[in-house]
DNA sequence: AGTGTTTCTGCAAACGATTGAAATTTTTTG
DNA sequence: CAAAAAATTTCAATCGTTTGCAGAAACACT
C-alpha cells in the first residue's frame, strides 16, 4: 500500500501550514475549466467570448462552469497578447488642492464612457518622482498618457522617447513648452491681462505679482506677460521689486512671498494660484493688512477653496472638468489613430470671478 | 527588378497611410536583441538578469546592446510569469482634500523604500466606482490593496472574494466594520470624547453634532459615541433635535446641517470632518452668527485647511503620515507572509489641536 | 587520442489567453 | 453506402520573459 501525490496541471502542492500558503492557486484560469470539462482550452476560450463556431450546447455548458468557478479572464494575459491595456495613465503634479480632481472627473467621464480605465499617479511637484511615475505607466503598457508637467524642463527626453515610442501623449493645464503634442490648456495671457485690468479699474496702482519660479512653470511667465501688458496698457510702470518668483506652490510660499514684499508699496497682489493667493492673504491679515481694503488679492486656479476662506477670494477658474474631457477626448483619438496631428491645441476657456477679495 | 518586404520576428508591416500604424512595434524586447546578437533569447534573459553563467564577453557585449537599443523589461510578461507585480493598489474615497494625500505620502514612503509601487484610485464616495477601481486593481495583478471604504454596507462581498483569493488587503481610517481585515485607524471614540470635553469646560452647554449618515461610514457612529458620553460624564442631557447626519461630506452638507440647526438653541457643533464643520462655519457666518463667540465649531481631520479659513479650526488630527506608514507596512507584511493574523489592529495616535474657532 | 571537467549557450516549457489552420466529427447528398 | 460538405473541436504558435536541463565547446590530464 502506498501513496502518491500527483500534482494535475499548473496546481502547485499547497502547504497549508505556513510559508508556501501564497503558491495555492489564486485565479481560475481558462485551463481549469478545460481539464474540468475536458474540452480544450481553445474551445473554452472561444466558448467565453461566444464564439458561434462552438455548439450552442458546449458554449453553454462553458460558460454555466466559467460562472460555477468563478472564473475571470486575467488580463495580463490579454494585455500581453494584444499589447494594450485599455487603460490610460494619467500624471498629475499634485493632489492637495481640487483641482486635479475635477480634471480628473472630467477625464474619467470620458473615459468611462469609452471603455477605458484610469490609472492616477501624482508627482507632488517633483521631477523625479514624476519619472518614476512615467516608468510604471508604461510598464503597465497603458495605452496613453494624459500627463500635466510639474517643470517644463524636466523629463523632456523621456517625453520625447515615449513618443518616439508612439505612445500617444496629450498635455494638460500647464504648457508643455518644449515639446511638441496635443495639448489642453488655458489662454494664461489674456486671462491675466483682464484680471489685473480689473484691478487696475478698481483703482490699484501698485500690483505685486507672486508667480511660480519662471523656469519651471511656463505658465506663470505668460501670466507674467499678461500682467504686464495690462499695466503698459493703462500707463503704470512696470516695477520689478514687486515681481516675487516662489520657490513652490504651497502656502507657505504665498506668505513668504508677502514678506519679501514687506518693504514695498504695494496694494494688490496678484499670485499665479489660489494657493499662492491664500498664502499672501492670510500672511497680510496676520501682518495687520486688512484685505481687500489694504491690499487686494487675486489669485488663478477656482477651486472651492476660494470661498471657504475670508475674504472669499477672487480667481480665474479655468472650466476644470471640460479640461479633463477634452484631454480625455484627444488621447481616445489618438490612441485610435496614432496619426493624428500631434500639434493640436485646445484652448479651455476661464471665468474670472469677482469675490470679495477685490472689492471696493 | 522587384521589390520584397521582409517581415522580420515579430514586427508587423507598418502601414504609415493610418490605421494600422498603431501596430509598429512599441517596445525593443529580449527577442529583438538576441536576433541582433545572433545569441539566444535565454542567453540574453541571462546576461541581462547578470547570471554567473554567462561568459563575462558576452554578457557585457549583451549589456551594452541593451542599452544602445533602448531596452526595456516588459513587466506585463514578468507579472504572468511570476504571477507577481510587486504593485500595490490604494483605494482611497475621496481626493479632494489634502487628507487622503498625506496618508498615500506616507504609504509611499514605506513602498518606495520597500520596493513596491503605488497605484491608486478615488472612488469620490461612490460605492459603485469604489467597486470599478477594485475590480482595476484585480486586473493588474496588484500584490496587495490598501483601501478606505466609502460606504461600510456597500462592497462587503466583493472584499470577502479578494480575501478569499488571498490577495492581502488592509484597511485604513475608516473602520472596515464587518470584515475582518488588518486595519488602521484612529480612536475615534476617545478623541472625540475629548474635544466634547474641552468644548464643556469651556461653558458650552448646547452643543450640536454633525455627523455622516450612520449607515455608511461607522466611524460617525464612535465620534457620536464619543460625544455622547462626554455630554453623560458632565451631566448634559442628549437632546437628538441637535444631531443632524448629513448626506455627503461636503461643504455644502455643512451648510445644510447648520439650516436645520436654525431653530434649536446651540453655542457649539462638533462636527464629523473638517469639510462639515467649515461648511457649517462658513454658514453660521452668512447667517450672521459670531464663531466662536455664538457658536463654536470643532472638526475632525486635521488639514491644512484648518490653517486657511477664519477662525481657524479646532479639529483633531489624526498622524496621517504615520497611518499611511503603517498600512503599507502592514500589507507588506501579509504579501511577504500571508498567514499572518487578520485581525491585526494598528491604532494611530490624533492630535487635538485647538484654534481660534473654540476660544473664549 | 581519449576521457573527465568546466564553462558556456541553447532548447523548450511555462505563465493565461487568442486564433488561423488542421483535424475530427457529424450531416448531407448523389 | 460512400464520398463530399458542413459543423465542431483541437493543435500549435503567439505575446515577452524566465529557468531547468541538455548539449556543445574548451580545456586539462592521463
Amino acid at each position: 500500500m502506498f501513496c502518491e501525490i500527483y500534482l494535475v496541471g499548473n496546481e502547485k502542492l499547497p502547504n497549508f501550514e505556513g510559508e508556501n500558503f501564497d503558491s495555492v492557486m489564486k485565479y481560475v484560469t481558462i485551463k481549469d475549466i478545460a481539464r474540468e470539462l475536458v474540452v480544450s482550452v481553445s474551445t473554452v476560450s472561444r466558448a467565453l467570448r461566444g464564439d458561434p463556431s462552438i455548439r450552442k450546447e458546449t458554449r453553454e455548458k462553458i460558460q454555466a462552469a466559467a460562472k460555477r468557478m468563478g472564473y475571470v479572464p486575467n488580463p495580463v494575459a490579454t494585455n500581453l497578447k494584444f499589447g494594450r491595456t485599455k487603460t490610460i495613465g494619467v500624471i498629475v503634479p499634485e493632489m492637495s488642492t481640487p483641482y486635479a480632481a475635477k480634471v480628473i472627473d472630467g477625464i474619467q467621464d470620458i473615459c468611462y464612457h469609452n471603455n477605458y480605465k484610469v490609472i492616477i499617479a501624482s508627482s507632488s511637484e517633483d521631477a523625479d518622482k514624476e519619472k518614476e511615475n512615467l516608468d510604471i505607466m508604461m510598464q503597465f503598457m497603458i495605452d496613453g498618457i494624459i500627463a500635466c508637467r510639474c517643470d517644463y524642463n524636466k523629463n523632456t527626453e523621456l517625453y520625447k522617447k515615449i513618443q518616439e515610442q508612439h505612445i500617444p501623449l496629450v498635455f494638460y493645464d500647464r504648457i508643455p513648452h518644449n515639446i511638441e503634442a496635443p495639448q489642453v490648456i488655458v489662454d494664461d495671457e489674456t486671462k491675466a491681462f483682464f484680471l489685473v485690468e480689473h484691478l487696475i479699474r478698481s483703482g490699484r496702482k501698485n500690483i505685486a505679482y507672486i508667480g511660480a519660479n519662471f523656469d519651471t512653470v511656463y505658465n506663470s511667465v505668460l501670466r507674467h506677460k499678461g500682467y504686464r501688458e495690462a499695466l503698459q496698457r493703462y500707463g503704470i510702470e512696470y516695477n520689478p521689486n514687486i515681481v516675487v518668483q516662489t520657490e513652490g506652490l504651497n502656502y507657505s510660499d504665498g506668505a513668504t512671498a508677502v514678506d519679501k514684499l514687506r518693504h514695498e508699496k504695494t496694494d494688490a497682489i496678484f499670485a499665479f494660484t489660489d494657493t499662492l493667493a491664500i498664502g499672501a492673504m492670510n500672511r497680510l491679515k496676520s501682518i495687520g493688512r486688512n484685505v481687500p481694503r489694504d491690499v487686494a488679492v487675486a489669485g488663478f486656479s477656482g477651486t472651492n477653496l476660494c470661498t471657504i476662506v475670508s475674504p472669499q477670494l477672487t480667481t480665474v477658474e479655468p472650466r476644470q472638468f471640460e479640461m479633463g474631457q477634452k484631454a480625455a477626448e484627444l488621447i481616445i483619438k489618438h490612441i485610435a489613430n496614432p496619426s493624428s496631428s500631434k500639434s493640436e491645441q485646445v484652448i479651455i476657456d476661464a471665468d474670472i470671478i469677482y469675490r470679495e477679495s477685490t472689492e471696493g
